[in-house]
DNA sequence: CTGAAAGCGCTAACAC
DNA sequence: GTGTTAGCGCTTTCAG
């Protein structure tokens, strides 16, 4: 037997008080220009009823859904929690509901969601967007975008980045001053932007200082960094150094390194991109670079409710800084004679 | 300049194609009944407009929204966040997508959601409810509700639980089993269900053993864990095990243990409830009870679309097992005389 | 196979 | 102050 309960409408509210609808649309939405009797009377029956106003028929009349969609390749992902919540915070602070969606990176998967967040009226859609996101559907979406931690192809949406580059060059550097100069650099999925920026900032440092590129773009697994590094800290490669593109393969790294007996840092010296939780509490505690997770978030969001609000887009590409958290995980420096470069490493002793 | 680009509408493609409104629904709708040319012209015409039927404008005749709402307490919690992404891939295989709410654990705040979303005609809620979530919201709400990590007050509604006094009762065994004799219970937030069960459990174990209960109750940062600790394992309370209620705890007394300079386990065996990502690396590994979050999660989206298809509420309360996973955290079991006893804890070595 | 028209639940003009 | 009514964008009879 399946009975579907119809819930109540705006005229069954009326009939009940023997009203108009419109005293009752009065009373739902604020209640002004109504006798304090009628309101009364429609509140009551309003109660008895458990009548909610839908907004399926309100956003109908063409006001905002109070919806904004957020896209992201994974919910499960620390960093995109993070950033979820934050959008959250928010969107619930302009009033709106966050409809959550993750790509897994699939540009198909991600066209997908988009469509469905186009049919349903969002007001605005932040995104993390995958490297073949569709062009195409932005042009009739008819709501602004913004994107976060990754741009859209052809930059066709405002966007909220890190300075990858520059991190990665603050990283490699500090690994440079503490005496490093086999430096492995660790990627995964070499196709990501961000993966790609690092590894740029990585390379550019070595190149100049004269120093062998060690990398390897493509280990994911904790097998894969495994037999990564049995391969280089062994034999001619003689690794002194790992830097680490992202958490997964910083944590694997110092999982293998511990299994294979390498002390850290004094025989090799790791540091990793974005900070994690326990980074402080591990043996030692890992040296990272610091992205401001939850700012970034934020601002994109904020971005995007501006960008609703005036229903102009100025695209434009806001890049936040990094930082670097000193810890145990690197060799200490060498006495710096070099003081006068200026722009040597602040450390920082965080956490 | 406030130009509001309006989005195209059923009727502006009929008008484009010369055809009937009606032609177009059915071209939208699988293109049933339509010959080749109408569809084709049809077609046409949704492409070069970019034409996307209002998903509003079609609940509104009474379908389905296709939404379903999820509320949990903080979506950055990594439970809650692996539990969003099990939801929503649960959600994505029927064709629905998920409005996500935090409600911090704030009643008033989570009744605000359930407004929200029961306006939103949503087609079924899945929620970790505060302890005092409104019942009478329930009612009208005019779709079904499940319940995950704790029950509805009053029991409201279908709900997948873990089976947190077993699972206590495990953790605690296992300590009394490794040698501990004065083991403290440590635990946040005692209104919470989770923390009373667990806590339940411990005590259940401790009584019967004629062991003495030393439990914290309201420890949460790690400030307070330091304090805690610092009284219990100094003078005549003299602790030798600590049983921690929830991630946070165990990972704040592992901290303290070790700036304190006690060592796990030989001084004191460390036990934690609920599995967390780096437990399997710290030094000593941490052993766990693990609930198995994808599966809570998982069920009760099933449970939730399961109930949404029959439109048949059958209240129905599920249980789910945990697992002891054995690491390096409790001394090694002394030698067990008393096999028989049957139900001694079975060690896993996972990981 | 195709189109006209009613109506879903609400808001906003407009009358009273 | 309050009620009537015309749509918002779509689906769905019901005629042609």
């Amino acid at each position: 037997m399946i009975k579907r309960r119809s819930v109540p409408a705006l005229l069954d509210v009326a009939r009940h008080a023997g009203v108009g609808a419109a005293t009752v649309s009065r009373v739902i939405n604020g209640g002004q220009n109504v006798s304090r009797k009628m309101l009364d009377r429609v509140q009551k029956s309003i109660d008895e009823l458990g009548y909610h106003p839908s907004e399926a028929a309100r956003s109908l009349k063409g006001a905002r859904t109070k919806t904004i969609g957020l896209i992201v390749p994974s919910v499960a992902d620390p960093f995109f929690a993070v950033t979820a919540a934050a959008v959250q915070e928010v969107a619930r602070a302009h009033g709106t509901l966050v409809l959550l969606a993750s790509s897994d990176n699939l540009p198909e998967r991600e066209s997908e969601h988009m469509v469905t967040l186009i049919q349903r009226r969002v007001d605005g859609l932040l995104l993390a967007p995958s490297d073949a996101a569709d062009a195409d559907l932005l042009k009739h979406a008819g709501f602004p975008v913004v994107c976060f931690d990754r741009p859209f192809p052809g930059n066709a949406a405002s966007t909220v980045l890190i300075d990858n580059h520059g991190g990665a060059k603050m990283a490699t550097e500090h690994l440079l001053h503490s005496g490093c100069r086999r430096i492995l650099c660790l990627a995964g999925d070499s196709k990501l932007f961000t993966s790609q920026r690092r590894v740029r900032g990585y390379r550019d440092v070595m190149k100049a200082a004269g120093l062998p590129y060690i990398a390897e773009l493509e280990v994911n697994d904790l097998e894969g960094v495994r037999n990564v590094l049995r391969r280089h800290l062994s034999g001619r490669e003689n690794v002194d150094g790992i830097f680490c593109i992202k958490n997964a393969l910083t944590i694997h790294a110092y999982k293998v390194l511990r299994e294979m007996g390498v002390s850290i840092p004094e025989k090799v010296s790791l540091l990793g991109f974005d900070d994690f939780d326990l980074a402080d509490t591990l043996e030692p505690p890992i040296t990272v670079v610091r992205q401001p997770v939850v700012g970034i978030a934020t601002k994109a969001a904020e971005m995007l409710f501006e960008a609703m609000a005036t229903y102009r887009e100025k695209r434009r590409t806001v890049t936040m800084n990094v930082e670097l958290v000193v810890r145990g995980s690197c060799r200490e420096p060498f006495l710096q004679s070099r003081k006068s470069s200026g722009k040597k490493v602040e450390p920082l002793r965080k956490r």
